[in-house]
DNA sequence: AGCGCAATGATTGGATCCAATCCAGCCTTT
DNA sequence: AAAGGCTGGATTGGATCCAATCATTGCGCT
């Protein structure tokens, strides 16, 4: 199955992984070989990967992978912050709905039950990231603001700034205690979602985006 | 002069100025015959639209002009106080620059030298809305953070949500008020940045947002 | 007469071809 | 010997060709 979906899925991949080094020049007839398409698919993955903010256009000839900083990976961690916050305000300003705050709590009680066991293992990271993304995609969707989910889906094209990106990877030692307060967070937010309380929901929200930082400024 | 980009370009000004109809289907011929170019540019630019938000994936088939809510262009200007806020709040920790303070006090002088004009013309909205585009711009860049100006970069595609949109041609005695009132927070915004008070600029500038949507609260 | 299936036209997607541009290396000339 | 230009290769960009898929229409069957 091919298509330049697909072929902007797998670049994306590449990047990420690495494979393809920042600043790299991308020529299209070797990516082409690579994975094995003609250049046409090539092309119309390049300006949208450009869009997405992974590739920068090189002069006015081909694209380049673009590199991040560390600096820009706080960056994208702090705006999502942000407009998770928006999201979480504008959930709490209309009355959260009844299946919303269900399905949150089920979020809760998962990560009650991976955080309660002795020994966390690599499968414990796995479904943790699993329910943290699902935890942010509810309040994301809640929210029911098309823009909002355009601009954090946009944000989370940054390597390393999406929820999904908590547990990556660590040491237990230092991840459990940052994902155990973490998920306290959680639930403080689930809590405030249920009593409207507006302000404070965003408040937590923003604040929620800085655990991830300390997991993250140890690797970066 | 063509080039994929170009047609980028025609192609966002055709949507904005209603050339394109929301939820129109578009057809690859018959937009390459419209442009004069070849299938291959218009293939190129029509993911990388999709991926702007300007356009949505039909189906799997093709792409269909994306439509704006009214709700869609406020929460779009409410995204953008945020970043911006944040932005605001950047400089104002790192301290600004003597020349980002001279630039933006410039912007102010122009400001005040346009709305102490008895008469309001419509060269006079055309100044101000460059000059209010500048000082927009100059918080930006001055957070220098790639991040950020990217986000608010895929932001500003929404139709009236960019900072350039304010004087958005409306009768000048409901227009004249709210730049008036605009104005004045840019004062106040400049002044928080030279004492640097982060959290009050944050909050200026976030709140500096809402005028927009009062002028596009009629017209909408 | 209505429903369904098949065939044809339209449209997208992939591959290839051709032209234009850019870069590098080499040669010539001063 | 250095500098400038020229030529050849590489690479991008535009256009076209071919195949696959989808939709629509018309015909046949029940």
């Amino acid at each position: 199955m091919i298509g330049y979906k697909n072929v902007a899925l797998r670049l994306r991949e590449m990047i990420l992984r690495g494979e393809l080094a920042p600043g790299e020049r991308l020529a299209e007839v070797a990516l082409a070989a690579r994975l094995g398409v003609s250049r046409t698919p090539i092309r119309q993955a390049l300006p949208a990967l450009a869009r997405e903010g992974l590739l920068a256009a090189a002069g006015r000839r081909g694209f380049v992978v673009r590199s991040f900083s560390p600096q820009d990976v706080l960056d994208a961690i702090e705006t999502r912050g942000l407009l998770e916050g928006l999201a979480a305000r504008r959930i709490a300003e209309r009355g959260a709905t009844p299946e919303l705050l269900r399905s949150l709590k089920e979020c809760l009680s998962q990560g009650d039950a991976i955080l309660a066991k002795r020994r966390f293992e690599s499968a414990d990271e796995a479904s943790y990231s699993d329910m943290n993304g699902r935890f942010h995609a509810l309040i994301v969707e809640g929210a029911a603001s098309r823009i909002f989910a355009d601009t954090l889906a946009h944000n989370d094209h940054v390597p390393f700034a999406s929820a999904r990106a908590v547990a990556f990877s660590r040491d237990p030692a230092v991840l459990l205690p940052v994902l155990n307060y973490a998920h306290r967070q959680h639930h403080a937010i689930v809590q405030a979602l249920a009593n409207r309380e507006a302000a404070r929901v965003e408040a937590l929200m923003r604040e929620h985006a800085t655990p991830v930082k300390e997991v993250l400024n140890l690797k970066l």
